[in-house]
DNA sequence: GTGAAAGCGCTAACAT
DNA sequence: ATGTTAGCGCTTTCAC
């Protein structure tokens, strides 16, 4: 051990610790780091975090895995903390709705430092509110009606403004909205902001021309689809509150024989990996999700270092990318 | 604390932990975990892994994870661990080569219990070697040329051969290979299978019906399927080792004014999310990946339980999902 | 500026 | 079957 190497006992903690090697002589800090470096010497993170009650590590709760969305949000999280010598544990809360909270207890009990959810809805349960007594806590993706906990999410308002203008400004007069679950926080956001922003260029904010579906999924996205231009066969364009319900449109408008991009043009959102090789390539609101993930892990820290952090959430700016299932409305015979 | 509330000290350690339970009163237990669960306690796994030297945690290092081919390697290998109390503690090694040993060095520090690593290359890093030692370790999704580390990798032979037979048995008979790097061990597996299962289908092996793509990227699979085709303009199927480098195909296949599925039928390998939505939909051979994360769990618990486990490769079978990019060959005039 | 000693919360001998 | 004791490897008063 380094104690035995260099000179003598806890001196060598003093020194190796940055925030305490200053009380120590720099000659006995620079033999101390010499002998740490000669055998290979390591605190054990362990005992430290035993005394310092600390633990170094964060959990990060996603919904699903699988869903290639919460990549670029763990690999944001991950970068910035790794930086700061924190670990991330990550929590696959897949077997249904309570699952989310069985891991936040199992993360407590290993006394992470901070937590970062990004599970839907748009409460948040008893124990998670608990668990902010605990420890650190973001949200990020998603928030909570009262803003009662730090949340990183996406301008869904904006998001669905680039959408309605860019259709707008095509030329397109009857929009119509598939939207999102609406106990989901995005699924109704971007629902109010479709019918805010329907208004905003001139058109009815009709409640009639947005038509919900089940849950973010291409079958959900042409049941829906389908439910919306049987009631409003004029429809010229769908912003779809999600890329897989955009999708889901397109077999919807391909059904009945009209052409994407020219009979009817449709938007998706979040803006997903290969929407880009679909035919035809799917116009999305791109959600910049890696940075989400980033802003998250940064909030965190501040948390845990003691800074006050507002609550209520950060808005993370869109962009839209254009590609060919939009285009100008066909002209009507 | 539990032990002031039940009755004395370190009896209640022995009645909460099952493996030392039998030896305690039955009738005290049920008053230790009564009392327990009364004043919420929970065991703190810091003070106990100092002690057992054991963190219940194991490190998963990953080469990227906004790749959506590792979301299930994850959920699998989450699903079974987190079912033994340990935690999963994420990497993302996509800082370049070398990032990934850092990442187990940090992994060492933590002192998990044991390693799960997925980052590519035919042989492993001097860190890695090393790290064996240390703690067990299990490789998934990649194997070593020497096999002197347990993995669990897809089946690349049969998965190759999926592909093949079922081209030949579609009536092709003139067949080339986009074949993913070389330096890569699918890239040179799946190649050679290629090559063998020509053979064994009774066509012939030529390796000038091979062409390397640069990466495993859409662009260079295109490159490559041009390439290929000018070489053999008369080829009315292309395996491609990879589901990009295939949609890659399908740009080049149409540049050339062909019909997909009908003048070339191409395949996929891997079968990432929204294939089936592509146009037309890619026959794919699909690994399963949350299998090989399932199974690379349970062989490194196996080892962590101190089992012998041979070392070497276990391969995990391939299925084909068959769409609409392949079809029997268009008569020729 | 450095050493000595206590103790974080637990588990594992060793008594009883 | 239960109580006692020591100590995992570190940080942190408190002396010097």
């Amino acid at each position: 051990m380094a104690r035995e190497a260099g000179v003598h006992i806890s001196t060598a903690s003093r020194a190796l610790n940055p925030s305490t090697a200053f009380i120590v002589h720099p000659v006995t800090v620079e033999r101390v780091a010499e002998a740490a470096r000669k055998l290979g010497y390591r605190p054990h993170p362990l005992a430290r975090g035993l005394r310092t009650n600390r633990t170094m590590s964060v959990g990060v709760i996603i919904p699903d895995v699988e869903n290639p969305l919460f990549g670029p949000i763990i690999a944001g999280v991950e970068s910035v903390l790794v930086e700061d010598g924190y670990s991330v544990l990550i929590g696959n809360a897949d077997r249904g709705p309570n699952h989310a909270d069985s891991l936040v207890e199992d993360m407590l009990e290993r006394h992470v430092d901070g937590l970062i959810l990004a599970t839907p809805g748009r409460v948040v349960s008893d124990t998670a509110r608990q668990a902010q007594r605990d420890v650190s806590m973001v949200l990020v993706n998603r928030s909570v009606d009262d803003d009662s906990i730090p949340a990183i999410v996406g301008d869904d308002h904006a998001g669905i403004g680039l959408a309605v203008r860019h259709l707008r400004e095509l030329g397109h007069e009857r929009i119509g909205h598939v939207a999102g679950p609406e106990w989901v926080s995005t699924g109704r956001g971007r629902r109010d902001a479709f019918l805010a922003w329907m208004s905003t260029v001139g058109l009815e904010a009709d409640i009639d021309l947005v038509e919900e579906a089940e849950w973010y999924q291409v079958e959900p996205g042409t049941t829906a689809a389908l439910a919306l231009l049987s009631r409003h066969p004029d429809l010229t364009a769908i912003v779809a509150a999600n890329d897989l319900l955009g999708l889901g449109c397109y077999r919807a408008v391909r059904s009945l024989g009209k052409v994407i991009g020219v009979d009817v043009s449709i938007t998706g959102y979040n803006d997903m990996p290969l929407l880009d090789l679909m035919q035809p390539s799917l116009t999305a609101v791109r959600v910049p999700y890696r940075r989400m993930g980033v802003d998250a892990a940064t909030t965190l820290l501040a948390l845990i270092a003691g800074e006050d952090v507002s609550p209520g959430r950060v808005l993370l700016s869109p962009t839209l990318a254009i590609r060919s299932s939009t285009g100008p409305p066909a002209d009507r015979g």
